[in-house]
DNA sequence: TCATAACCGTACCATAGAGTACGCTTTTTA
DNA sequence: TAAAAAGCGTACTCTATGGTACGGTTATGA
C-alpha cells in the first residue's frame, strides 16, 4: 500500500527505504562533522552514536566498521564539495583578466573554508592508510577545478587572446599560484582564516603573473 | 677524573652526559622512523621501547609523555631537513635560467623524498592539535627555501636581468610552481615517487613560465 | 671503595574504544 | 491485525596502549 513506483527511476521506494536513506544521511552528516573536526583517530563510534541519539547497534547496522563509515563520509563529503564547484565559473565577461580574477576568487573562497581545510587535512593524513580516499578526493576536487578552468582557457586560446599552449597545465598552474600560499599556511595552522583583502591581493598577484606569462609574443595587447 | 671542561662552550661534559646525549639521539632516531612511517596514532611508546631494546622506564626517563617525544622528534627532524637545504643553492653560473633550473631541481629532489612527504603529512595531520609543530616546520623548511631563493633573485633584479618586483613573493611563487603539482599528488597517495624526467619536465614548465612573467618589459632579451 | 644515577625486565594499572549480545519497543507492510 | 523489520538501551567482551612501580644490575664519579 505504501509502496510507490517511482516512474523516473523505475525503482521501488517503500516508506522503509526512504527512512533508511534518511537515517543513513543523518549518520553521515554527524560522522562527517566529527571526522572533520576531530580527525580519524579522534572520532569514536560511540561518540557518533551518542550525538545521533540512537544506539550503537543501529550504527553497525548501517556501516560494518569504522573504516567503512570513514570511506562513506569521504565519498559523501567530496561529492558535496564538487557540487559547489560548478557554480564558481562565473559567466565570462568581456574582460579576460577580470573573468580569471572572479574565477580565482571563487576558488579561493571555497578552498580556504574551515571545512575545506579540515577535509584536505583529513585526506592527506589518512592517504597513507587509505589510498583510495586520496584518489576520490583528488578526482572530485582539484582535478575538477583544473578541468573546468582548462576548458575555458582552451576557448580563450583558440580565440587567440593568449598564448596557445597546454590548457590543462596552464589551468593547473594558475590555480596553484592562487591557492597554494594561504592553503599551505592554513593547513599548517599558521593562520586561521584568509580575509577578503588577503585573498584579493593574492589573486591579483597570481593572475598578473599568469597573464604576463601567457601574453602573446608579438606586441599585441591582450 | 673523566670530567672534561670544554673550552669552546665552557660547559662540563662528563662521560655520563655524553652517554645521555647519545641515548637521547638514539631514541629520537627510532621514534622519528616510527612517527614518519606510522603516523602519530599509529606509533606506540611500547613499540619504540621495544625496538630500542631498552625498557619503558628509560624512555619515560627521557621524555615525559608521548606528546613531548613527538615535539622533540619534529624539532629534530626539521633541523636535519633544513640542514640539507643550504647545499641546494648551487653555485650560480652565467646562465640565469640554468641556475634557476638547478635550484628548482634540487628542491624538487628533496621535497619528493619519501621522508619529506611523510614529514609533510605528519605536520599537516597534527597541525590542528599541535599548532607549534606547524610553525616549527614552516619556519625551517618552506620559509628557508623562499628566503634563500629570494636573496638570489634580489641580486638578479638589482643587476637588471629581470623585472624588479617583490623578490620574496617571486621566490615563493616560483617554488610553488615547481613543487605543488607532484607534492600534491604524493601527499594524497596518487603516486609513490617522482622520477627524474618527471621532475625535469615540471621544472622546465615552471621556470619557463616564471621567466616569461618576469622578463623585462622592453624588448631586451634576458 | 662507596654512593648514586641510569638502566633493565617484568609485571601491573587504568582507561578507552571497537564491536557484540540480547531483550524489549516501535514502525512498516501485507 | 499479525508478522517482520528496524531501532533502542544497556550491559558486556576484548584488546591496545599510555603510563607506573619496583627490585635487581651496571656504569660513573668522587
Amino acid at each position: 500500500m505504501n509502496m510507490e513506483r517511482n516512474p523516473a527511476s523505475g525503482c521501488v521506494t517503500s516508506r522503509r527505504e526512504i527512512r533508511r536513506q534518511d537515517r543513513r544521511d543523518a549518520i553521515l552528516t554527524v560522522a562527517a562533522r566529527s571526522f572533520l573536526e576531530q580527525g580519524y583517530a579522534g572520532t569514536t563510534m560511540s561518540g557518533i552514536a551518542a550525538t545521533l541519539g540512537g544506539s550503537k547497534g543501529t550504527l553497525w547496522n548501517y556501516f560494518g566498521s569504522k573504516e567503512e563509515l570513514f570511506a562513506a563520509v569521504i565519498d559523501h563529503v567530496t561529492i558535496e564539495y564538487r557540487a559547489g564547484l560548478s557554480e564558481i565559473l562565473a559567466e565570462p565577461c568581456d574582460d579576460l583578466r577580470l573573468t580569471l580574477k572572479r574565477f580565482c576568487t571563487g576558488i579561493m573562497d571555497k578552498v580556504t573554508t574551515p571545512d575545506a581545510i579540515s577535509l584536505h587535512r583529513l585526506v592527506v593524513a589518512e592517504a597513507g592508510r587509505f589510498p583510495e580516499m586520496g584518489r576520490i578526493f583528488y578526482d572530485r576536487a582539484p582535478l575538477q577545478t583544473y578541468v573546468l578552468l582548462a576548458e575555458f582557457l582552451e576557448g580563450v586560446m583558440a580565440r587567440g587572446l593568449i598564448r596557445a599552449e597546454e590548457p590543462m597545465q596552464a589551468a593547473r598552474l594558475l590555480v596553484t599560484l592562487c591557492v597554494s600560499g594561504y592553503q599551505q599556511k592554513m593547513l599548517m595552522g599558521l593562520i586561521e582564516t584568509a580575509t577578503t583583502p588577503m585573498i584579493a591581493a593574492e589573486v591579483e598577484r597570481a593572475t598578473d603573473l599568469f597573464m604576463r606569462a601567457y601574453a602573446l609574443e608579438d606586441g599585441t595587447p591582450s
